[in-house]
DNA sequence: TTGTAAGCGTTATCAT
DNA sequence: ATGATAACGCTTACAA
């Protein structure tokens, strides 16, 4: 490694005092201008950039926000590090990616180690509510996405919401019987369905929730299950992309097509909705993290439950029912 | 925040002075057996952790490894940033994620943060030659991925062996008229494609190569390359999932299907291969960073060019043309 | 407007 | 085996 640059060759460089580069770095006004020129130049041509650690050490800043994320398994949280990182960056900051991956115990080193780091703010897709009351308790500044809990600080999406508005595009296109594909814990989109049905006093038929493992990419299961449906639904919501996929493919052997046949509306919005024409209903990934970090950066905050409005991107896969009522 | 608890504080707890405290956290063996025992109970009661910035600024370590990846639009990525965190991890590294977003400009910037954050070690999937010369002068510890430039340390995936793999299992299903679907700057891929042929004295028509936009997740005019195909091939190899998807989407409506009527291979090997059970090649990006972190944190080494040969994932998308030659 | 000096929390070099 | 002490590079009073 070349000799790596202090403020105290910059200040032998200039024949000043370090603390004067200091002040020049930090834009404080109380420099003659000249000096300030005649330094910002010698900083300049030397590509000088001042030690973080120093900085850190000195003023309990790190200027890095540390983001613990549950997995890395999906391309949704490629979103969430992507805009995380873009939100962070133009504030001034730089972000820590760590992966609990589902591990409490591994989640609770990530934060001693973000802890240790001088962090100035965590945002946590979290594992454990034990950890939470940790950081919590530490006082630490922390913020909780994609989940909300009460009594902690929460940015998330509204998938009841989700739900209704998936359910009320395809109730606009006459669509009466709606089928869900999919598996949510606590199966928040298909709350939101059933919430829409029941205003409009149409009745959900139990048949029409197809429990799934949303993680796994191959439905196997999925034919057998369609079969069994007696009332054949004229539209599907699915809980990702990855569904929908199996979905069509299925549907394809039965010689239903979309959306001439058959009306197909996904949850997650990923680049398979956009090669596919997928109708879908996206995350606003990008404002969950910009809502985060600014509850982080915000001094005097107070405690917040932010839900966020998922946002329907319609495509060629759901369309008019022709059906007279 | 809570005040954060220092070696002094814990000195003082155990009545020894701070640097026996920083021996006892650093495992010098020169402590009293007992000494340590009472330090180490004190430590882990009070959830002690040395400040890292402070580490920092005495070591010139951070134990951070920065990676600058070119974008993050691709699921590729995602795995990327995954493996790198799980193996620095594994290695008590720390990674900072930054996205150059295809900007020379902000790559420098990067760099330039990640130097003043005293980092150990640097993986960069660069934007411009001249930051790679920059580094190679301040004499950084860094390592090129995913793509290969003479005279620099990198680890790459080659894809001229990826695409005889690809061509190989295909020749070795009988297939002797492949088409492929992609465009990559240099295409190696291609490449390896027309060397497998001319391996086998076989004759790759030049009509076999449908040249597309590959960050475009809708191909609108790939029915009409498609249509205009004389020999048309018995089986495709597409740059990458999305293509393969909009692939068969086209090839559906012309009442071909696979792999019935006709194979296809995909690079990339994304969900959407497991989903639609194509067979695919693989980059091996654990290997890839773990190989890229292995050279960072080895000390006496050698410059190297990496290349790492792609797995081929088979699945039900490619079968064996019933052709006698 | 600028310089001196102290201190952030470690590690490392001395003594003892 | 352990305690002083200096030093890492910066920020921030305080003095001049």
């Amino acid at each position: 490694m070349k000799k790596t640059l202090t403020m105290k060759d910059i200040a032998k460089l200039a024949g000043v005092s370090q603390p004067t580069v200091s002040r020049v770095v930090n834009g404080n006004p109380t420099v003659d201008p000249e000096v300030r020129a005649r330094i910002e130049k010698i900083i300049s041509d030397q590509g000088f950039k001042p030690n973080s650690s120093a900085k850190t050490l000195r003023s309990n800043s790190s200027k890095i926000i540390g983001v613990i994320l549950f997995d890395l398994s999906n391309y949704y949280y490629l979103e969430m590090i992507k805009y995380v990182e873009k939100v962070a960056g133009e504030n001034g900051y730089t972000v820590i990616i760590l992966n609990s991956q589902g591990d409490k115990y591994l989640e609770k080193e990530h934060i001693l180690n973000l802890q240790a780091r001088n962090v100035d703010g965590i945002i946590i897709a979290p594992v454990a509510k034990e950890n939470l009351e940790f950081l919590k308790n530490q006082n630490e500044n922390f913020v909780i996405v994609d989940c909300t809990l009460p009594n902690y600080p929460c940015v998330y999406t509204s998938l009841i919401q989700g739900g209704k508005i998936a359910t009320e595009h395809l109730f606009n296109l006459n669509h009466r019987k709606i089928c869900f594909i999919g598996a949510d814990k606590k199966n928040t989109k298909l709350l939101g369905i059933k919430e829409f049905f029941s205003e409009k006093d149409l009745n959900f038929s139990d048949e029409w929730f197809i429990e799934t493992d949303p993680t796994n990419a191959n439905l196997d299961n999925l034919s057998l299950k369609l079969n069994s449906i007696k009332d054949f639904p004229t539209a599907f919501i699915t809980s990702n992309d990855i569904i929908a996929l199996n979905l069509i493919k299925e549907l394809d052997k039965k010689g239903l097509y979309t959306p001439k046949d058959i009306s197909i509306l996904s949850f997650d919005d990923t680049i398979i909705s956009t090669a596919l024409n997928i109708t879908s209903i996206r995350h606003p990934v990008d404002l969950m993290m910009k809502n985060a970090i600014d509850y982080l950066l915000n001094e005097n905050k107070l405690p917040i439950q932010k839900s966020l409005s998922p946002i329907l991107i319609e495509r060629d896969s759901t369309s008019l029912l022709d059906i007279p009522f």
